[in-house]
DNA sequence: CGCGGGCCTTAGACTATAGA
DNA sequence: TCTATAGTCTAAGGCCCGCG
């Protein structure tokens, strides 16, 4: 059992979240507001006025917390150092609730992008092995086909704007805007047949 | 220079949970 | 069911800085 004290109410002791009045003189000094083993905690009647208090005024100036001392009658046993101090620690709190709100929100913003991704990569890494699996296919049968130079640089253009638009679609998806293509300078683009074919050469 | 606010830290009170 | 332990909440101490 530890013995408790409310901050200028009735003292109790707290056991298992029941309260117990027992005699406590004072619990003015002392580290962390304990004298003797006492420690104040405010009633929840206090803390509801505070916070009442609070919601109107979130930084009082110590002339307006003196007037709300004297308005509130069941704050007037409670030290006026206290009651700064209370502001102090719930303008800290409400500070520290938000930030904590932001960060799950980036949180869950991550999370969902790093779901996109993995989806992503996973379908990437289909495609290329796809892609080297046509590969060696055309390495085996190049030299024995003639194969129709435009058709071919068609179906190689195909591939291209397929896997422009995949992922376009991807970055739209996970920025929220719409993505253009732009050529860059030293891009590589296969232009031609010749093109193509030579960047199948071992 | 004193006062008050911001920020960080400390430690008691309280709660949730695992394990015997 | 009881107990030990980790985690959370919160009042208050300490330090720093700006202001009148």
């Amino acid at each position: 059992k530890v013995r408790s004290v409310v901050a200028g109410g009735e003292p109790f002791s707290l056991t298992a979240g029941v309260r117990e009045m027992i005699p406590v003189t004072s619990c003015k000094e002392g580290k962390m507001g304990i004298d003797q083993g006492k420690y104040v905690r405010y009633t929840p009647e206090q803390v509801e006025a505070l916070e009442r208090l609070y919601h109107d005024c979130p930084k009082p100036s110590s002339l307006r917390r003196q007037q709300l001392i004297r308005e509130c009658p069941i704050l007037s046993n409670i030290d006026p150092k206290q009651i700064k101090v209370w502001f102090q620690n719930r303008r800290c709190r409400e500070k520290q609730r938000k930030e904590a709100a932001q960060l799950q929100a980036v949180n869950r913003k991550l999370t969902a992008m790093n779901k996109l991704l993995m989806e992503e990569n996973d379908r990437l890494q289909k495609q290329v092995s796809q892609l080297v699996y046509e590969n060696g296919y055309f390495l085996f049968f190049k030299d024995f086909f003639i194969v129709d130079a435009n058709r071919l640089c068609c179906a190689c253009c195909r591939v291209i704007s397929i896997a422009e638009e995949t992922l376009s679609e991807f970055l739209s998806k996970a920025t929220g805007t719409a993505v253009e293509w732009v050529q860059m300078p030293g891009m590589k683009v296969w232009t031609s047949l010749f093109d193509f074919l030579f960047c199948l050469l071992p």
